[in-house]
RNA sequence: UCCUCAGUAGCUCAGUUGGCAGAGCGGGUGGCUGUUAACCACUAGGUCGGCGGUUCAAGUCCGUCCUGAGGAGCCA
């Protein structure tokens, strides 16, 4: 057997030797792929973080990012050097272990390592986040090393499924990915606050979207998407508001709202089977989370019109607590809030889609019901248990005067919108699309109460770090 | 901007009617040959968010400010 440790911790030459041989002929792997060598001497390269021990025992639960395992280091078998170092690992501290994998039924996993080798790669010293509850100022504040822990490694591999079977499924329809710039010369929608940037002695500001740029890439290429960061300055403080948050944006020609609520409806389903496909276990083991929710997001949507809703959160209104019912007063051409669209997703057990809302509250660009102008061809999709829009599109406005009447009526710069007036003057066409938030999305898969934990560094009204 | 709640050890929290500052975890020391957030014993660790006030006495009551959390509005 051979011993090594940490250079200049050894003593002997021979052993030096040794252990330079050994490591040419040492199996590398990952904790994931520990299946294949049952019975072998394999190296694990990763961190402690757990460890237990007794005076002739070590078990060290090690994690690489693929997975984890327990090694168990033998005071019998591998010496009172070796057994020193495993003695004095601290959490988090960075080690190489080689050892014999084993099947063994105490195993969470099946698999175990009987250490033969150990070496301290990176001490770790007061290591922040124990093995106990903390509280989440504490753990965004520590989020650099709370995304090591078993939870978000969940989440963030959930968050990777969905980005991937995103790209997949406009990829596998015929769309191109045409990106859409962050930096921007003027607002989109004009009714959320931009963040803004001096940009060479100019005013520029951040994207809050990129769906006017992908009316263009539409007209050029038929079916086109985007899929990038998003910026908004709103003063929200809530569960469900990021700054900076990611949005798929597809923007299709030849296209009306009918189709787009088709588009979504089957978009949704697929990247939410996907990930069920992938993640189930985990969802359910490491997050708790009951998938019942997510395996009824099938075909078809109820799809409930803007009046429809209206009258029955009215009916909801008129039987809720005294305390909500406050909240649920509504009038036909108010826009739903929260607690509205809280309670109507309460009586379906899917998502839901709610179109043709009124134009007035809708953003400018909005295509008006040729039939009745007052309502506006856009759908929102609504996530149920509380996780409200994740899905925000609809049909555009293709006629040029119409346009530019709606840019006027807006008090937006009309100068800023000359191109996008543009797409109206050569080939004008229906088109539609819509945007998906993603960590909505992912929060509503993982079941989280909060959209933070949903991407690695979360920016919000008041956090700009780490 | 408004409403509600919170701030006590490194972390999570308890602290009764205003009367000596506490526990668990984490750290340290010792023990234990199969632990599963291991366990057992001992031990160190405090500007009770800041400032001001009431009182013989304030973690506790009052005022004010700061910070954090949730919600409203707004939004994906």
């Amino acid at each position: 057997m051979i011993l090594w440790t940490t250079p200049g911790k050894t003593g002997s030459s021979s052993l030096a030797a040794a252990v330079a041989a050994r490591e040419v002929t040492m199996i590398t792997t990952r904790v994931s792929e520990i299946g294949q060598y049952v019975g072998e001497v394999v190296r694990l390269q990763g961190w402690l973080f757990n460890k237990r021990s007794s005076k002739k025992l070590q078990f060290l639960q090690f994690r690489d990012g693929s997975g984890t395992i327990q090694a168990v280091v033998s005071k019998a078998d591998v010496g009172n050097e070796l057994f020193a170092v495993a003695d004095a690992l601290t959490q988090e501290s960075a080690i190489r272990v080689d050892g014999k994998v084993v099947e063994d039924p105490r195993s969470p996993s099946g698999y175990e390592l009987q250490a033969t080798g150990l070496e301290l790669v990176g001490p770790s010293v007061d290591y922040p986040i124990s093995n106990k509850a903390h509280g989440d100022a504490f753990l965004m504040d520590h989020r650099h090393l709370w995304l090591r822990s078993r939870r978000q490694h969940t989440i963030l591999r959930v968050r990777h499924t969905l980005i991937k079977s995103i790209r997949d499924y406009f990829d596998n329809a015929g769309f191109v990915l045409v990106d859409s710039p962050l930096l921007t010369p003027a607002a989109c929608e004009g009714t959320t606050t931009l963040f803004g940037t001096e940009y060479f002695g100019r005013q520029a500001f951040l994207s809050q979207s990129g769906q006017l740029y992908q009316e263009a890439a539409c007209m050029a290429f038929g079916k086109s998407y985007c899929f990038g960061p998003t910026f908004r300055a709103e003063k929200s403080k809530t569960r469900r508001h990021l700054t900076e948050f990611w949005m798929v944006e597809p923007e299709v020609a030849y296209l009306d709202l009918e189709g787009d609520m088709d588009l979504a409806e089957d978009f949704l389903c697929s990247i939410i089977a996907r990930a069920l496909d992938v993640h189930a276990k985990e969802i359910e083991t490491v997050l708790e989370r009951d998938l019942t929710a997510l395996e009824n997001v099938r075909k078809p949507f109820p799809r409930i019109s803007y009046d429809n809703a209206v009258e029955q959160v009215k009916v909801l209104h008129a039987k809720a607590e005294p305390e909500l019912q406050e909240q649920l007063a509504i009038e036909w051409g108010m826009d739903f809030g929260s607690p509205h669209e809280t309670e109507l997703t309460k009586q379906y057990d899917r998502p839901i889609m709610v179109y043709n809302y009124p134009s007035a509250v809708k953003a400018f660009y909005m295509k008006k019901d040729v039939l009745r102008p007052e309502v506006a061809r856009c759908v929102d999709i609504l996530a149920p248990e509380g996780y409200g829009e994740i899905i925000g599109g609809g049909q555009r406005e293709d006629d040029l005067d119409t346009l530019e009447a709606a840019i006027r009526a807006h008090d937006l710069p009309e100068e800023a919108f000359k191109w996008f007036l543009d797409l109206r003057r050569y080939g004008s066409v229906p088109h539609a699309g819509f945007g998906l938030g993603l960590e909505r999305t992912v929060a509503w898969v993982c079941g989280l109460h909060h959209v933070r934990e949903t991407i690695p560094f979360a920016r919000t009204m008041d956090r700009l770090g780490p």
